[in-house]
This record gives structure tokens, C-alpha cells and sequence, in this order.
DNA sequence: GTGATATACTAAATGTTGTTGATTATCTAG
DNA sequence: CTAGATAATCAACAACATTTAGTATATCAC
């Protein structure tokens, strides 16, 4: 049932353009219904944005500025607040006033945190296991470098169209 | 399955899956992001959900059941019946009580709803298109090919993870 | 020190989605 | 005709993200 817009509707020829950029409406719609399902478990109770701040944290060594994290993740600072707030509350970061300059607040992933992330990081392998089962290793290959292609042209449209908008 | 190569990475390093895993998951927060920031243009003034419901009805030749509706877009019926409000309230839809059975609604896009879905993908063509600029045309093709087969896998796993739970 | 700027937070308001459980209208089986 | 199922909606509520505007604190240039 997922098929059903091919049928029909020639006016107009389909280009593989077209093609690809329905499929990508199409997984960026499915992919965050799937992934919010996995995020909403009770395991983990965080949502699509928390998980995504938390994410960005995970792999670093050092606290983040809020600031930063706010450009990283593509939030408003007013947003994020709320988000880290969140996030503080469940314990997965700590928030820390940097000793140099005292209006920054950095903000750490802790321990629970990435124990948390490595959790939700499992299932969705699992999840995504499934879904690719049906690829042979070389088109996962392929598809690993193409899509990293599409993401770094995907990340440098949006922060164009950012201009400004979230500083 | 694919599981072979993952032994021969050291800890700590990344694998093919976990690049893919990680692609994956910028490319749909930042496409999220980047669509949310075009829905809410002053011209179309819609959410996610919003839109994608109305992607669905687009193509359609004929009016749509809202419970069908709802299991396309992987969306609980009350959910559905709010994002279809104000869908109508924009007179982007209209519903009308089938006929033969007069407990089903059924929902039809409407012109000025395909105008607008026509709008919106031609803004996003743009964005997408200065996304994908520098593959090449063959890299296109083959990433055709290798989104529709992710495609398929994941819509599976979403209706095998859903068992139930919108009915 | 003073004034301007930077940083993060707060408050208040808005809108959306989502859930659960009841409700209305309709259909169908017996 | 009645009892029960079905389709969609409604009502009431919770949670979140988001925006705007304002505030407290700290820094820096002078």
C-alpha cells in the first residue's frame, strides 16, 4: 500500500529526478515515524530533537558551548534551552558554567547518557538490519558513499537557508 | 546476515554499517529540518504531517477512505481526523461522505491542493537539486536504484513494528 | 568604572501532535 | 427489529517544540 502513487498521473513524465526525490520524501517520512516509535519505548522515553542534541554530544571528548550545539544541531538557542533542559532532567547531560568565561554554560554527555545512547544506537541496527537486509554488500557500499555525498550537499543548503534565521 | 565483515574491525572503529547507520540519521535530521523550514514558508504555511497526508491524496484519481488514510500515513484515525481539519480549514482537501456506505468519509485533495503540493515540490526540487549538484548521472541512477530498495525495507519494518498499535 | 556586547535563561503564548475513552451515525447479521 | 460491529469524530488532556521579547550575568573595550 505504500506503492500506491505509481499507478497513474501521466501528465507530465516522470524524470528519475522525480523519482529520487519522492523516494527521499518518502524515508525521511517513514524513517521518523520509525525512529520515533523506537525513541518513544520505554526504555528510552526521549524525543526525536533530544535524541539528535544528545547525539551530537556523545562522541565528544569535551563540554559543548550551548551556543555551539545550538548552530550543530540547527536549533534556536531559546529552543534548545528547553531541549537540554529535558535532557538534564532525565540526568543523560550535565550542565557545567565554564570557569574562563562565566556566561557559558557547557554542557557534557554523562556516563548514563552515552550508556543510553549506545542503547538506542543497538535497536536502531537492528531495525535498520532489517531493512537492508535485502541488499547485497556492494550496494551497501555503493549506497555508503553515495549517501554521504547527498549529506554533505543536504548540510550546506540548509545552513544557506539559515542565514541569520537562528542566530 | 551482513554481519561477515563486521569482525574485523577493531573497537572503536567504524564500519561500513555504522556509516551508513550514521548517514542515515544526519540525513534525516537535517532533511527533516530543511523541510520544516520550507513547509513553514509564508507560502504554504503546513507541518510534516500535513504535507505528507496531502502527498499521499495527491496522485490519487479518487477519494480516499479516512481510516486507508490513516494506515498510509502511519497515522492514528484521532490523529488523522486533527491534521485533516486543517487541511480542510486551508481548503487544501475536501471530505465527503461516500454514498453506499455512509459511515466512511472520504478525503479528495482538492485543485488548489495539488497546486500548492506542485508548489512545494518545486521548492524542494531546488533545494534538492542544489544538494544533489555534484553527483554525477550515473551516481544518480544508482542511487535511484538503492533508495527504493531501503525504501521497501523500511516500510516493512514500520508496519511490522506498528502491529496493532494505530488500529 | 561605564557602556556596549555576548551568553544563556525565562516567561508567556501558540500550535501541533498524540493518547484515551466516550459518542454519534451507520451498517449488517440474525 | 434488534444487537453488535464499524467509521469517524469529539472531548479532555499531556507533552513538546517553537517564537518573541525581556532579563540577569558576565565580559570587554575604552
Amino acid at each position: 500500500m505504500t506503492q500506491v502513487h505509481r499507478e497513474q498521473h501521466a501528465e507530465g513524465e516522470r524524470t528519475p529526478f522525480d523519482e529520487i526525490e519522492r523516494s527521499l520524501m518518502q524515508i525521511s517520512w517513514l524513517a521518523q515515524r520509525q525512529f520515533m516509535q523506537l525513541l518513544d519505548d520505554e526504555r528510552f522515553r526521549l524525543t526525536v530533537p533530544q535524541f539528535y542534541t544528545l547525539l551530537h554530544l556523545e562522541p565528544l571528548t569535551e563540554a559543548c558551548k550551548m551556543s555551539d550545539l545550538a548552530e550543530a544541531t540547527h536549533q534556536s538557542a531559546a529552543s534548545l534551552t528547553g531541549v537540554v533542559d529535558r535532557l538534564d532532567e532525565k540526568q543523560l547531560i550535565e550542565r557545567v558554567r565554564d570557569a574562563k568565561d562565566r556566561r557559558q554554560v557547557m554542557v557534557a554527555v554523562t556516563t548514563y547518557g552515552r550508556e543510553l545512547v549506545a542503547e538506542i544506537k543497538q535497536a536502531r541496527r537492528e531495525q535498520m538490519q532489517m531493512a537492508l537486509a535485502h541488499l547485497a554488500e556492494t550496494e551497501i557500499e555503493a549506497l555508503m558513499v553515495l549517501l554521504d555525498r547527498v549529506l554533505s550537499g543536504m548540510a550546506r543548503t540548509l545552513e544557506r537557508a539559515e542565514g541569520g534565521r537562528l542566530a
